[in-house]
RNA sequence: UGGCCGGUAGUUCAAUGGCAGAACGCCUGACUUUGGAUCAGGAGGCUGCAGGUUCGAGCCCUGCCCGGCCAGCCA
């Protein structure tokens, strides 16, 4: 399903055309500049993909830099994670730069811009600030601050750096124009008071430079040629254009293309709400397996290659849209089935006595690892008169179509026998609680020397030998497609049953063997990844299902059994 | 309401002004010791709407409709 040679999407094909006409020198240089202030997602991984694809398709270089100017929000923990999580994903982040590295050439530039008469000290409020700047149809007063004279404004400016006032009491503003029709080009703020420790530079700075004003002259310092964000910073790319152009810049100006986010279904991807689920208590950290995070990815046995995979096949475009989760699941399944080795795990039991079977015999049967893959071998799985089986492949009265065991009926059971059920015997609610079966000796090989055929293969545990292990299966984590939307808060649509805790499956020996973070298919039920906590009790967490044709047969007739 | 950007199959994306395609999903069949995997076939479109230019428009022009982003001293 990766399919062959997609057609280049439209930055790919700007790349391209700039190394035709020499553009930049013909270098080609990306970043990835994520705020150390939360987790990556997988919105993260599609941008990761892109700037690290692209400059190693041309050549070029990219690096991770770390947008910390807002100290408030951001730790050295979050960084640490950010640039593991790149990793995991596959790309060399490398030794990180940080805007923070810049501050004393952002502030030389900027005295430079109040010299020219274009940015000025503004002791507005930042309510009187907002109330000055207009709205989409009303152009914005001046501020009875912007005239100050350049030799006035430097003294401020200079005063503000070495902390002589509080926060919030001024700020350094650039000159541009009040009326623009952008807003973002009616005199934004450049610079304003915070005295906050930052991770990197401790007490060195009060003032902090906004993002705009540190953005684009990061860029051009680090030399970056393409600089890659998302499409809710067009209205900023006239404001990246504006401060370069005024600045004496080291080499050629960088250009910024924005390209749509990843959107995703039945998730979310925005810190905020992430943060929401976090710190309410709905999910149990950044890692919980239910989290578009990488963490909670990566534990939840999503793995990298799949989701490489599944960038690369989205592509990128400017429409901004929101990708099915099937699609995701759909990349994750196709990794599994060629690597995962298969076992054998039974979520809720049914016990199965097989009345013509020897009494305390163990027969060990023999079983392929991974019909995908010869080389992954066999393994030895205890067959003994007491099994396990799945609830659901038992019905006392079975619909049309439904092809498991029934009282009558005879299935194969995995890298065994047929096993015909005789004799059912229920509680007083009717739901059976044991099975009285036979099985046939002749049918060791998985199939009836008189030619007698069976409609489905059951996975099965021996009872004598079965192990426990707690199951985690996971559902939406919210019912609602696209939560949130229309303004709603999308906790409105969290899922309390995304969660499905089973605490002793019943499971075949081989299964413990499994190293942490690993993951294996349970035959018929989906993949499976052994959690990394150590020490704990086993647990496997579900990655995804098996594409399951009985589960569409009763979907379709109405969710019923 | 002003500015900018978008609108092609259920979804995400293609299509030098020249027969509207692919992937996933869906349906049917084959095969099968996973109702998995694999293979073969199929359905699915007034290219947002209306005009215009042209031999010819998804593409160019005009108007309209719908959606996204922008009025943080967040990024």
């Amino acid at each position: 399903m990766p399919a062959g040679a997609r057609p280049l999407d439209f930055i790919r094909k700007q790349v391209i055309a700039d190394g035709e006409t020499g553009a930049f020198g013909g270098r080609v240089q990306t970043r990835f500049p994520p705020e150390p202030n939360g987790y990556l997602h997988i919105g993260h991984a599609k941008s990761i993909c892109l700037n690290f694809g692209v400059a190693a398709e041309a050549g070029g270089v990219c690096r991770l830099r770390f947008d910390d100017t807002n100290p408030a929000a951001e730790n050295a923990a979050y960084a640490a994670g950010i640039a593991e999580d790149i990793a995991w994903l596959g790309f060399e982040p490398g030794a990180p730069a940080h805007a923070s590295d810049y501050f004393e050439q952002l502030y030389c530039w900027a005295e430079q811009l109040v010299r020219q008469g274009l940015a000025y000290v503004d002791d507005q409020d930042a309510a009187a600030i907002s109330a000055n700047r207009g709205d989409f149809t009303t152009p914005g007063v001046d501020s009875p601050w912007r005239d100050r004279s350049p030799q006035e404004n430097l003294a401020l400016l200079a005063e503000m750096r070495a902390g002589r006032f509080g926060d919030g009491e001024k700020v350094l503003r650039a000159r541009i124009d009040m009326s623009h029709p952008n807003m973002l080009m009616r005199d934004p703020v450049m610079y304003r008071i915070r005295h906050v420790p930052h991770f990197r530079t401790g007490t060195q700075w009060c003032i902090y430079p906004t993002y705009d004003w540190a953005h684009g002259q990061s860029d051009a310092i680090e030399g970056v040629t393409h600089s890659l964000c998302t499409l809710e910073f067009e209205p900023n790319r006239q404001l990246y254009d504006w401060y370069l152009e005024h600045l004496p810049l080291p080499g050629d100006r960088p250009r910024q293309t924005e390209f749509a986010r990843l959107n995703l279904t039945h998730t979310v991807m925005s810190k905020r709400a992430l943060g929401a689920l976090v710190d309410g208590g709905l999910v149990d950290g950044w890692d919980d397996p239910r989290l578009p995070t990488l963490r909670g990815l990566r534990r939840r046995g999503y793995p990298p290659e799949a989701i490489r995979a599944f960038c690369a096949h989205i592509g990128v475009a400017r429409l901004n849209g929101t990708h099915e989760v099937e699609l995701l699941e759909s990349f994750v399944r196709t990794h599994h089935n060629r690597f995962a080795q298969r076992r054998m795990a039974v979520l809720r039991p049914l016990e199965v006595v097989i009345q013509n079977w020897p009494v305390g015999h163990t027969e060990y049967r023999r079983a392929v690892n991974n019909p995908e893959d010869a080389s992954a071998g066999e393994r030895q799985v205890p067959f003994s008169g007491r099994l396990w089986i799945e609830r659901d492949d038992f019905m006392i009265d079975p619909p049309r179509k439904f092809y498991r065991l029934a009282p009558g009926r005879e299935v194969r059971l995995r890298a065994s026998y047929f096993l015909r059920c005789d004799d059912v015997e229920t509680d007083a609610g009717g739901e059976a609680v044991r099975l009285h079966c036979s099985y046939d000796p002749a049918t060791g090989g998985g199939h009836a020397p008189d030619g007698r055929k069976v409609r489905a293969t059951v996975h099965w545990v021996s009872a004598e030998h079965a192990r426990d292990a707690a199951v985690a299966l996971y559902d939406r984590l919210f019912s609602d497609p696209a939560p949130g939307a229309d303004g709603r808060d999308p906790l409105e649509s969290y899922n309390p049953a995304s969660r499905e805790l089973i605490a002793a499956a019943k499971v075949e020996p081989a299964l413990l063997d499994t190293p942490p973070g690993a993951v294996v298919q349970f035959e018929r039920l989906g993949y499976f990844a052994r959690d990394t906590a150590a020490g704990a009790a086993p647990l496997f967490h579900r990655t995804v299902g098996l594409r399951d044709e009985w589960a569409n047969i009763r979907r379709r007739r109405g969710g019923g059994a």
